[in-house]
DNA sequence: ACTATATGAATGAACG
DNA sequence: CGTTCATTCATATAGT
């Protein structure tokens, strides 16, 4: 059965957005990453006293309902940089001591991002144990991790920025593709650029480590926009 | 500098963001409404009825819902985006746009395989694309998908293996746990204590638009998505 | 339909 | 630093 692939009529998939419009997204993100935490820290309470369910129930539907329409309503705003923090992860039930990699923390992780993008390069020994030390604040991380983070991040930002302006006078290996096999028009398995029509819908985040900054940042880069799913994470010609 | 992130601190302030950018964004906000729709339906179950299993999952429309499509419509009229309209309730939307993961064809697995036998180790980068160009006649293929298979394929080749060799009995599903359990990793990597809580447990099903489970997992450390800075004005609890 | 398995993708850590 | 390994997540498909 096909999905009948609904082929992007007009669109060729390119909006534009106003920092403001921009803002508002990372603010509503935001608004709702609070709610979620405080509903959750409500859960967690309540697992004593059920008797207040009820009454806590009520203040947070007005209060998503507060947070929505104050967010909705007024769209400047400086708003710091609420970074999306993915509300996937952790799966199966798993042993309390069983953990032995690192997992950085939505907050964490976001703070590394703002600090990642004032400075691309690694930071300095001292530099990382003062990051160190604020992460830590967010839950339990070591120096190491840091700096792998860091390590990480920026082999991959590299990997991906080189991978994706691969455009023009890049002919030499293209003699296979000139042969004009069957190129399917209609390309099923879809997935690698833009004009895939991503227009689906139902919600799965993934990747932590991908927030709307980020994509503000790729996106401003001349004439690049890139996908982020399908980064090519392996360089192609240097 | 070549990230071109021109925070918007200066610079005009207009974005591009493609199709799937702007899906991401969609997804996004549609979890946070999902988390928070189904946590508080979560919390009704538990001032009710302990037996909460599963009642929610599917559950009805809050008024978070209520409040994001309207700020999704607002949004994407400002956008004039057509497709963002109704993040939430477009719940049958789901063949649209599937261009989730990559899905290996016959033909380029076999080529895959081929190869793999021949050098059991990863290919190199120039390799890597030597290959995706050749895969690529047969289907939409980036080189991402081509690491990211010669890396699993090793990985799992590896696993398999190792798991086989101690004869010991394989009864017992300790197989897999011993062979990450000696490793060098770090003494000081651990999680915090505060996750043991679990907070879900019980419920644990399968949601056909989002695992609460495990938005819950991951959203229960303390301070994780919240940015402080913003905290304050929507501490419910002081 | 739900669950179980296979596997593509993401990422922290290690290696040279 | 760049590359590779190991582990985990998430999804697609198969099996009951």
């Amino acid at each position: 059965m096909e999905d009948g692939k609904f082929q992007n009529g007009g669109g060729l998939g390119v909006k534009v957005m106003t920092d403001e419009q921009m803002e508002m997204l990372r603010k509503q993100i935001s608004v709702y990453a609070t709610i979620c935490e405080q509903l959750v820290e409500m859960h967690k309470g309540l697992s004593a006293h059920q008797d207040f369910a009820g009454l806590f129930l009520l203040s947070f539907k007005g209060l998503v309902e507060v947070n929505l329409r104050c967010f909705a309503s007024d769209l400047g705003m400086r708003l710091g940089n609420p970074y999306f923090c993915d509300p996937l992860l952790s799966s199966s039930v798993h042993k309390i001591g069983s953990r032995q990699r690192w997992t950085p923390k939505p907050a964490q992780l976001e703070i590394l991002e703002q600090i990642f993008k004032q400075c691309n390069a690694t930071p300095g020994r001292q530099k990382i144990k003062d990051i160190t030390k604020e992460l830590a604040q967010h839950g339990q991380i070591s120096e190491t991790n840091v700096y792998n983070w860091f390590q990480n991040r920026r082999a991959r930002s590299k990997r991906k920025q080189s991978a994706v302006l691969p455009n023009s006078g890049e002919s030499e290996v293209e003699t296979e593709i000139e042969s004009f096999k069957e190129k399917k028009t209609k390309p099923e398995d879809s997935q690698p650029d833009e004009d895939a029509t991503p227009v689906s819908d139902h919600m799965y985040l993934h990747s932590p480590d991908i927030g709307i900054d980020q994509l503000v940042g790729k996106m401003e880069s001349p004439g690049s926009c890139i996908p982020y799913w399908q980064l090519e994470q392996y360089d192609l010609f240097g």
